[in-house]
DNA sequence: ATTTACGTTTACGTAAACGTCAATTACTTT
DNA sequence: AAAGTAATTGACGTTTACGTAAACGTAAAT
């Protein structure tokens, strides 16, 4: 017995806000492995339509998430833990201390971070002045 | 017939600047495995007293450039590619420009993981001042 | 009716960046 | 002389994050 035959369900649920693998493929520029290796990991959970995935609003937020902690060099886990962190209900005051010391954990990462962007970007910008006056240099002596 | 057998010979030419690789290991806690996987790959090239490494200043340098790399999540390819670009005798002026659009690359790639870091660390602030707010219902409601 | 487009599962392959032995060498300390 | 400490060179193992190929299903277009 097939697990969903009703075509319109999901998209009447829905209201047409759903996307197929493909459409956050392109939009993203990301394979669509790859969107489903990150299902694998349990970052993100698309609805079924009998085998045929359709990703929501929030699915689509979820993989945008991803890609930028990627782009930040965290791992898959590290992004999956933040997920879990933000969708925990914050049930005891334990817990919320919890989260807290681990926002904290992550916002340290991310000042380092960006002192790290930021001297780079400077030798870059020191570099890049040292090409160009070479140019102005070679540029004179062929005058 | 054994490579170097004058024991004094390097210390005396680079003046006691030099580093065994548990010193750099120990200083920037990082495994010798890894420095000798970075040397593999070309990032580093000490010198040797027979079989032993020893890192000059100049090392000791590179491996502060590729951790800081990595933190970024850059590849230790694209690291090499960066030291290249800074020994690169810029002979020609075709060279240069080559090298400048490479530069070039690199830095709208630092740009756009400015702005991430930057939007990652807003979005956790917010998440810090709901759970703090949390924390501060629950404390009234137990008053 | 069949090609085309898009999707699926399963499963093996791969590149990067080391970890983890094991066996050996060399120097120092006891 | 023996033991300890720090280094070396293989060489195989491991994890992460997918790539890639095979074999198949479904629906729309020709």
């Amino acid at each position: 017995m097939p697990v969903n035959t009703d075509k319109t369900d999901i998209s009447n649920t829905y209201k047409r806000k759903l996307y197929s693998i493909s459409d956050l493929s392109k939009e993203f520029d990301v394979t669509t492995r790859a969107i489903r290796f990150y299902e694998d990991a349990d970052l993100l959970s698309p609805l079924r339509q009998g085998r045929n995935r359709y990703y929501t609003v929030r699915d689509r937020t979820r993989l945008k998430l991803i890609l930028r902690g990627k782009r930040l060099g965290f791992s898959l886990n590290e992004i999956g833990e933040m997920f879990r962190l933000y969708d925990a209900e914050p049930g005891e005051v334990a817990q919320l201390n919890h989260i807290l010391d681990k926002i904290n954990e992550k916002m340290q990462l991310l000042e380092r971070q960006l002192e790290d962007v930021q001297i780079v970007m400077q030798e870059l910008q020191e570099f890049r002045q040292q090409c160009r006056e070479r140019l102005e240099q070679m540029d004179d002596t062929h005058l």
